[in-house]
DNA sequence: TAGATTGTTAATCGATTAACAATC
DNA sequence: TAGATTGTTAATCGATTAACAATC
């Protein structure tokens, strides 16, 4: 496959970057675009500069700019990008103008509250069946869907071409039920269930984990709480080397300041934690 | 700060490059990690090797290597690493050594599930309470815990400490809650509302996305399909080729081939979609 | 034309990877 | 010691960002 990027034109509907082209992060933030352009068509606004998207879809505008570059040339100098071209633009790059069936596994909370979820049907997604193993599950509806045995689930991949799938099962049959997802001839999965699942080469998985938001926002938040105690051990040194150097426009404890009661229980948390350099609790066998 | 690296020591327990050092990918990788060693503890194995631990996590060894490098040296060269050991490492520096008490905000089908969650309680984190705006939903109870009114949100996260909040709420309320989670002290949010959230400094937010997540497997689907098409349109004269250049043993067409159903389908979706080059259904008012 | 805004460049930054010296 | 495996280096790759020429 070549390498050289063909040069750039600015003729539109050819994009530029086509074939490997467009990067994992582009892709990745495409969707938000879509979705703050579709609030901007629903309020029948015709145009929008790079800027003012950017800040609705919570990126800066050289990124969007850079990221839409990829695309091609969709945009008007001096006046920004047209609001429906570029919907419309953006559905087709991500697929989203066609239909895309998608079976749910694992009808428990989390299946029901995915079963039920808006989103799913407005962007070409289409609910094409629920399955789940356990016969007392079996028969119920969700979301005004039987919900069907596991048995049937080959049948169903085929019957209705259904090439994405949703694992929503507990941790223990993702795995299995994965496999069985790919040898009916599904390509794509997101899966809900804290497991690494093993694919073959072609098959694409996303994950959706909790779990794994929860420990990166606590270890975020217990970094936090580590430089509020650096800061507020800091702060008397601070305070009187101000006083005695004249008045100053600066605060000399910034932001932790205003917020005792955060400041507090941070303190307390930074106090319990190892953070500070305190020798581990729990040593190697 | 200062941006000099500090020179590694092999000490133990003094990590090389703690301060501003741990990479963001470093560390949303440490769960998955932790995650495969809770099992390999679980089934009382005394140490693993980078390789056969990076498998379990379902990264390769080098890039294990390197993301435990920024938190010490804590292996053996030739035996490999403690799990146990590396369990508390982990968990030290991913803060689950303390009690993160937890509220969710709207209790759907979505907040249930979450309620539900056993990986929630099993890693440090705690349910301190939901919370409904809803009176039909307020006093009703999930996980065994009552829901109780938005109202009660402020004293809540000041009596228990909260300062972690997942907003489960239809998007439309997702803001207006993420701002009173925000002043009243929360400082980490999770954010499974569709909507872009806007947050002072010094707060931390991260969303799950189901909508996003298909649209990013729609993407590459579309892309396989894409793909299929042209291989299958290249195979009659691939074959060709292949048959009057005599024998060989590397197939004409990999993959797709054997698996027709699932091209058949593909095949269908690409002449139905934009892929080719068609002209845009949809063109700017 | 003058003002506005895109599309592109180039510099910078951060992440990944392979290879191997260090060392258990 | 010989074999195994870590921790680190350095090369490479991909993503971000600021700046600005192109151009509407």
């Amino acid at each position: 496959m070549a390498t050289g990027r063909p040069t750039h034109t600015a003729d539109r509907g050819r994009p530029a970057n086509r074939g490997r082209g467009i990067p994992e992060a582009t892709v990745a933030r495409l969707p938000l675009y879509l979705r703050a352009l579709t609030a901007l068509s629903e309020r029948s606004v015709p145009t929008v500069s790079s800027e003012e998207l950017a800040s609705a879809a919570g990126v800066n505008s050289a990124k969007l700019r850079k990221d839409f570059s990829y695309l091609g040339s969709y945009g008007t100098r001096g006046v920004g990008y047209d609001v429906e071209y570029l919907v419309y633009q953006i559905s087709r790059e991500l697929g989203l103008t066609q239909d895309w069936p998608v079976v749910i596994v694992g009808i428990g909370n989390l299946g029901h509250a995915l079963a039920n979820y808006g989103g799913f049907a407005s962007r070409g997604f289409r609910v094409a069946a629920l399955l789940d193993a356990d016969p007392a599950v079996v028969g119920t509806s969700a979301a005004g869907l039987p919900v069907r045995h596991m048995d049937e689930l080959e049948d169903i991949v085929e019957d209705e071409q259904v090439s994405i799938g949703v694992i929503t099962t507990p941790p223990g049959a993702a795995q299995q039920v994965c496999d069985r997802l790919v040898a009916a001839g599904v390509t794509s999965i997101l899966n809900f269930a804290p497991t690494v699942l093993s694919v073959p080469d072609g098959v694409d998985v996303r994950k959706v984990d909790l779990s794994i938001e929860l420990q990166i926002l606590a270890f975020h938040e217990q970094r936090k709480a580590g430089e509020e105690a650096e800061q507020a051990l800091a702060a008397p040194a601070a305070a009187k080397a101000a006083a005695s150097s004249g008045p100053s426009s600066e605060p000399v404890v910034p932001a932790a300041a205003d917020r005792p009661a955060r400041t507090a229980a941070k303190l307390r948390r930074a106090a319990a934690s190892g953070t500070d350099g305190d020798l581990p609790a729990v040593m190697p066998a």
